[in-house]
DNA sequence: ATGTGCATGTAACTGGTTACATGATTCG
DNA sequence: CGAATCATGTAACCAGTTACATGCACAT
């Protein structure tokens, strides 16, 4: 079975086929347009990944033929590859999850149940918030021998981080906002 | 030789050591407190990164014995290693380089020239501002069929992107004002 | 004609991780 | 007394990339 949280491009894939159906080509130009935020993967692990995924029976495939040319394979997730996909997105994030990692989720977030992303924000809000004071107290305690180059890098990463804060919780008071009971079905 | 633009462990290494001379164990520990950020990596890269760098000459070590217990391996930066180092951090940045590779190559700023450094924010400057306007592209395309889930991992990366728009602007200006030869930290 | 985009795939390699092995020291 | 931390290392494994191979369609 997958190894349930490495976050590997198994489930990107599982993820993009649970919106809606499509080639192996398909899902490497959408991935190209958020390549700066989790990356893009190239042909030669996808393609293998695809056929691992159908030998798992995570999706089906439907080749349609292209007289002459090759034919294109489209792929459908399996309700096998729901429950997988579910079961991945709904596990608790490991701490060192990186920024990529949470992006990935919230953008198969379409799987989420309304509960299940706030809890998912909230998450993430919680470890933004502890990376946050550890720089901050990094900072403070490293008045002794640090150079001005250092600094400008933690200040870095404390920016980032205190944007990360104000999107989030905006997000889950915007969250708030809204009664659930338009999503309850499940 | 080390494949110019690939960003290994190596340099992270040897980028600490241009600091000071450690072991291994310092380097693990130092990089485990910015691990969020740019990740830190295990002892079974660790060690075999720092055989291979002795290997080429890059770094020297001084083995420190204590007396029945094994000796700790104080390792230095080799004037090679400098060379190989500077070499790195000056040459452009890769156009898909990650945040974590920005804060990287800050991290090891120590070696930059002042100009470095300012043309090194700059071209993060650039590639920031293009991710920017591509996610607020998809934004405005995407409005026929897209799940308000990929809304949200979309506005997410563009309100990280501002805030690191906002940084550099920052840094930069306070860059620009600080002549070259006054190093007066804040 | 020539290159760029569509479309699928394989093989070799690499840069890492995980798990293991060892052993002394310090802390609760 | 046992657990955590210091401290070094190896071997097996794995997820990914790069480079290669193929071939049609369409625009310059």
């Amino acid at each position: 079975m997958m190894a349930s949280s490495s976050a590997s491009i198994r489930y990107y894939i599982l993820g993009l086929l649970a919106q809606q159906p499509m080639s192996g080509y398909d899902i490497k130009r959408f991935l190209k347009n958020l390549s700066w935020l989790i990356g893009s993967p190239s042909f030669g692990s996808l393609y293998p990944a695809l056929r691992s995924l159908l030998g798992d029976g995570l999706v089906n495939v439907d080749a349609i033929p292209r007289n002459e040319r090759q034919s294109r394979k489209i792929y459908t997730i399996t309700e096998t590859g729901h429950e997988v996909l579910r079961e991945w997105v709904e596990q608790p994030i490991d701490p060192k999850a990186s920024l990529k990692a949470f992006v990935m989720r919230l953008l198969l977030a379409s799987n989420f149940s309304h509960t299940g992303l706030v809890s998912h924000l909230h998450q993430r809000r919680s470890q933004v918030a502890s990376h946050k004071a550890a720089i901050q107290q990094i900072i403070t305690t490293m008045d002794n021998g640090a150079t001005p180059e250092q600094y400008l890098a933690l200040d870095y990463g404390l920016s980032i981080a205190t944007a990360e804060m104000a999107w989030l919780d905006k997000a889950l008071s915007q969250l708030a906002q809204e009664t659930p009971f338009a999503k309850t079905a499940d």
